[in-house]
DNA sequence: CCCCAGTCCTGCGGGC
DNA sequence: TGCCCGCAGGACTGGG
């Protein structure tokens, strides 16, 4: 999302912000319209990052929009696939052109919030989101999967201890990593602890070239809403019943934990 | 500390 | 065909 908006975007002056009319219940917005009306008209975006899974737009001023797309949430610059999820819009003007960015959700389980720089520390600082996945580095893998004896699928849900891993792409990186989901995470050997930093990395950028997973559901789109690819290299999400891809001996299988959806391959992953 | 269920929403596919 | 149910890329909260 990130690398699909920046182009556009940096750079340009924000003209201002609105909300789309649609039907469904409002998402999140934090603070009031009115009030980011008035802090941010005129201001120019500095810069556009990632924070974990979040959305960072900075602004001149040091305020920072902060996007959470959750499932179904999308940035856009181009049509949105069905008009009547667009949720927030930003006009933004400079280089001689005026564009604009959406925000669209399906779910409305996303929120944007426009946050100071002190706000930014408290809600998005270390006691909130640990090290980002992809710059987790051996040592602070095992220091810090060594503190839970949780399941470590589990764990790599927990945004406090890894920032940055959802659901589908925990289940690939234990599988790359020939890992139990089920495992304790304190009881990672030296060796296995490696390879969840190795297939971490490995996973997580192969995603991000692919530019993402689109479901079944066709949602997830890039900022020109078209599909991501990488869901034809999922080994083992969305896949219960088929053969292993690695070992080709086991039906990969679907358990539950914390209630979500874990997949994985009996065989390769509990030797 | 950890676990679990519930909550916020909308849509889809399966079973009957 | 149509209805009901469970499930879905996430995160937070409250009770045990």
């Amino acid at each position: 999302m990130v690398r699909g908006i920046r182009p556009s975007i940096e750079g340009l002056e924000l003209a201002g912000v609105y909300k789309c009319r649609c039907q469904c219940k409002p998402i999140l917005i934090e603070p009031t319209l009115r009030r980011i009306q008035r802090q941010t008209r005129g201001q120019r975006v500095v810069t556009i990052y990632r924070l974990a899974k979040r959305v960072v737009i900075e602004l001149s001023s040091g305020d920072s929009f902060v996007i959470e797309p959750r499932m179904t949430g999308m940035m856009l610059l181009s049509d949105p696939p069905n008009p009547a999820y667009l949720r927030l819009e930003w006009r933004l003007r400079g280089n001689g052109t005026n564009r604009s960015l959406w925000f669209w959700d399906r779910r409305g389980l996303g929120t944007v919030r426009l946050l100071s720089k002190s706000e930014m520390a408290s809600v998005l600082g270390p006691s909130r989101l640990g090290p980002d996945a992809l710059a987790m580095t051996l040592d602070e893998w095992k220091s810090r999967c060594a503190k839970t004896g949780r399941e470590i699928k589990v764990a790599l849900l927990d945004q406090k201890l890894v920032a940055g891993i959802g659901n589908l792409y925990a289940s690939e990186i234990l599988h790359l990593a020939k890992i139990d989901p089920t495992a304790r995470s304190n009881e990672l050997k030296p060796r296995q602890l490696r390879r969840l930093h190795a297939s971490t990395a490995e996973i997580l950028n192969s995603a991000i070239r692919y530019e993402g997973s689109t479901l079944n559901d066709g949602t997830y789109r890039n900022a020109l809403n078209k599909t991501g690819s990488y869901q034809n290299s999922h080994r083992v999400y969305n896949r219960a019943d088929e053969i292993c891809p690695t070992c080709h001996k086991a039906p990969i299988q679907r358990i539950v934990q914390a209630q979500r959806s874990t997949f994985f391959c009996p065989h390769c992953q509990r030797v």
